[in-house]
DNA sequence: TACTAATTTGATAACGTTATCATAATTTAG
DNA sequence: CTAAATTATGATAACGTTATCAAATTAGTA
């Protein structure tokens, strides 16, 4: 018996002709044996892997075990094979990440870009699409969420609660050149005609881990609430900064949500579980995940493609305890 | 030029002789082709691949993260790469996956069983070691926490703070045989000559995601904490749980720590950002992660080795805002 | 039966790398 | 200046799989 009708037997290529009791002989023998195939071997041979690859900054944010289940879900579906790549916001690794991705021949690729000046150019024999929605990146595929329409959503929300003295809360991000957040803060209560006080725009340090953003965020509350006339509502950029927020408050006996709303942005877990729950912009990470996933496969499907597509996905307000109606015992 | 000299310039292998200007002429040739070494083909010749598995059921459970990280941290250290499989608490998908790591050939495994009765012997030809400390699993290497210590660690705590009448709160795992923590649980109480009333023995369902167990939780203690007459203190066998309980006392305006001493076990990160933040039994996942890696290495590096090692990494209490001395207003 | 068509099997090359051995070039020692 | 030792390069096979083509077998038809 030839390797070759071993072969045609056990990788399963569908229209080949294998008698029935040939299929029989090779089958008993690869299970007497324990014959498991070799994914290398077989790999080198075709010339492809069936993998793709995704770099993330740190699977250890609460944003991203989400979303990388939703590439899994797709690239399993499908076929493939999923490859993580972490950078710890190490643009240097990155750059590694990149050629270790060209090196062992995976088929596409989705990035987490640790920075706006990340150089994709050692990549441009892999298809890949980015996991953003800065407007940096327009000559790629990008997936994102609509944060700016999210961000709008919750100001609307805490407005029609009757909100008037709002303050921002924004984490400083290695990936945001500029801080279009304070700009649509700006827009969003000229509009209104309400006055915005500059003490009210708030920034934090962005940590290397979950932990000492939190950390670093408790800090400027431990200031800020202190002071005399405080907002009626904080928007944070994301919920780890709410949440510190929340805790500080709490400490402080400042009552959420009767004296002060406190409003997240991304929907992580440990928004759930705190107390108040958190309100929050909730970015659906998964079906980011999904839709990056599927994205990238047609891309490999089909690589020529003309322009660069833009995903934006909307994302939903959960109203959780952690907001409410302006009350009147409010300063 | 022969690929054979081409190869000793690119691959790097120490002590072989080129001469300068070959090397030169090589590289020089190697960076205009934009030549990136094919890993495949490489990986395929030496029958190796550098790689190595890991297990486990859902990365969106706030434990893996950290833990993938510290074994990321070591592998990357030794030139190992890792590739990560989720199995989703399925066991058919955990079987898939071993026979994945066969065919393409990991050089060792890192597993997080889903199920006390999960069958390695697809495995047979890769060494693993198991996480878990159970002793279920007495025949193979394993590394976990000291679960039992931790426990009793809190229990003791607990009871130097004034605490008599306590609640243990434990998720039906469906990696755990026997109920040890409530063994543990009576054991302690008899010790001490403390009576335990049975209703003070909690267990809730093991939910698929972490919010499904949270869920379920608050359903168990939203019941629970309406009751008459409250336990002091209640001890959760993990921080979902514990989270849990928090969050409906604070809704019933039971106060923590003030009536109520609230005590988790796991260490992540909701626990540090909630209000109060909570008092737990902290496993150093990150070490964890770090420590299988090295085990998992050294028995890669030398197969032999007859019995099986168990480690056991202690725990650490975290003492935060959720727990107390009983005070006078205890009922 | 003889011939064609369909089905089944076998032999072989190729994927890109690296280890091995052989050969060529260079240096050193006598 | 030759022989031996050292250093540098080349030719080749092998890793396990699969695609291709050729050969063999079987089935179908006149």
């Amino acid at each position: 018996m030839s390797q070759a009708t071993v072969a045609r037997v056990l990788n399963g290529q569908t229209g080949i002709h294998v008698k029935e009791i040939t299929r029989k002989r090779v089958l008993d023998a690869a299970k007497r044996v324990g014959y498991q195939r070799n994914a290398i071997a077989a790999n080198f041979r075709l010339q492809q892997t069936n993998t793709i690859a995704v770099s993330i900054a740190d699977i250890t944010n609460p944003f991203y075990p989400e979303l990388v289940k939703g590439i899994q879900d797709v690239a399993r579906e499908r076929g493939y094979s999923v490859v993580q790549f972490y950078n710890e916001w190490n643009p240097e690794v990155e750059q590694e990440h990149f050629d270790c991705m060209v090196r062992t021949r995976v088929e596409g690729a989705i990035l987490s870009p640790s920075d706006t000046a990340t150089d994709f150019c050692s990549l441009h024999a892999i298809p890949f699409v980015l996991l953003s929605n800065s407007e940096e990146f327009a000559m790629y595929d990008t997936i994102g969420n609509d944060s700016r329409s999210g961000m709008r959503l919750a100001l609307e929300r805490l407005y029609q609660l009757g909100h008037r003295r709002m303050a921002l809360f924004v984490g400083g991000s290695m990936r945001s050149g500029v801080n279009w957040r304070a700009e649509l803060f700006l827009e969003f209560h000229r509009e209104k005609g309400m006055p915005v006080s500059p003490e009210n725009l708030l920034e934090s340090d962005f940590g290397v881990s979950s932990t000492s953003s939190f950390n670093a965020a408790r800090r400027i509350m431990n200031e800020f609430l202190d002071r005399p006339v405080l907002p009626t509502a904080i928007f944070s950029s994301n919920d780890i900064l709410a949440l510190a927020t929340l805790q500080v408050a709490n400490e402080k006996g400042i009552r959420v949500p009767d004296r002060l709303s406190v409003v997240g942005m991304d929907g992580i877990f440990s928004g759930e579980v705190s107390s108040p729950p958190l309100t929050t912009v909730q970015k659906n990470r998964r079906e980011i995940g999904r839709t990056a996933a599927l994205a990238l496969l047609d891309k490999i499907d089909s690589p020529h493609e003309g322009t660069a597509k833009k995903q934006l996905l909307s994302c939903k307000l959960i109203e959780r305890g952690s907001m409410g109606p302006v009350s009147a015992n409010h300063g």
